[in-house]
DNA sequence: ACACTAACGCAAAAAGTATTGCTTTAACTT
DNA sequence: AAGTTAAAGCAATACTTTTTGCGTTAGTGT
């Protein structure tokens, strides 16, 4: 019922396990492109990937579980935290990512599984390691401004004026905020930690 | 397929229709804090509201567009825009009851219903009706600020400083902001227009 | 090279979700 | 108060999703 890939750390992780974890994900990346996600089911992204209904039914347990699993994928991939010399070059980067992440039709479908995967008094899942260790990034990130001499905003600030702002507008207008707007969200940021 | 309850503006509103809809709202919302989200389907409402499930998938069409309808009765019912007579007193109850709407069990069912409810392409829906509705009914609380010669914020600004937060708090914290924090929001959003 | 077994494929069955035709109830009309 | 019909009840059916048992394939260790 849960999905194995989290359980065992990979008892045998060679080839062809991989080739199915890869054409499976491509699949739903492609479906997501192509239909919507109302659309999407196992059938379809089965049929797609050449690989059988069964399987997925027992490597991920459900379609959420998948879908979970392949943004977990993307966003582990696609973000180093940037580190750019200044606080404002870091959080400018760094925001410019995250607006490019819910860009596209595969944006407001992050931040909605980011949503939807959580689930109430479950075990640990690979997205909240993930979101954990990014957390901790990012405060090595303002650490480093600090460091500098500079006066770092908290994470929680970062997170409240930078981010959900993002997350608002891919979600309820459907779409991304534009480079201009994200990076008025940061001079915010900075505008309110410069001033106190 | 769709809502009857959005489509004909109510050709029988009578008794009988009226205890249907009352008794299978409440069972949803009792549902929804016994169970959780994920257990809750269209036989178990049936079973505990009484009512047939063939008459629940007639008048909702499936199960997300009961929770459509549910989310959109309480957020109607609950919430008249405050009008104080000062900016700071109208922006603080707004933001306290946005909190209390996303607290307790329901909170992160609201956001979350409100999210997947956001259906690509169809047509238009009773909650985006009621968000442009709240959406024209905040502007004018912003405009009788301007009115009396304070200098309130924009509505995209009062979003994404206050409300954004709070929603974010609600689904990725798992828990409502606090009222402190609720009102540091506020502050932050005064302090941005009163400095500009 | 050979044995071992995790991971996959396949088909059938089970469980869950949604639809349809018809009957009955009760709101509304006159 | 009698007729009309929208809305609800009921049961049978169709459709979709998920699970299960077993045979096959191909990484992995010796």
């Amino acid at each position: 019922m849960w999905a194995v890939t989290a359980e065992h750390p990979a008892r045998r992780p060679g080839g062809r396990t991989a080739r199915v974890r890869a054409a499976v994900h491509q699949a739903v990346i492609d479906l997501l492109h192509e239909e919507g996600w109302d659309d999407l089911n196992v059938a379809l992204v089965a049929e797609r990937s050449g690989v059988h209904q069964t399987t997925i039914y027992r490597r991920w347990g459900t379609l959420a579980g998948l879908i979970d699993d392949v943004v977990t994928e993307r966003l582990t991939r696609s973000s180093p935290v940037p580190d750019t010399g200044t606080l404002r070059g870091d959080l400018e980067a760094y925001a410019l990512q995250v607006a490019d992440d819910v860009s596209g039709p595969l944006g407001p479908v992050f931040v909605r599984a980011a949503m939807i995967g959580t689930r109430d008094g479950e075990e640990t899942t690979p997205r909240q390691i993930y979101l954990l260790e990014r957390a901790v990034q990012l405060q090595a990130m303002l650490d480093r401004a600090r460091d500098r001499g500079e006066n770092p905003p908290t994470l929680l600030e970062l997170m409240e004026i930078v981010q959900a702002p993002l997350y608002f507008h891919a979600i309820f207008f459907g779409r991304p905020a534009g480079t201009d707007h994200t990076l008025t969200l940061v001079d915010r940021l900075l505008a309110l930690t410069g001033k106190s």
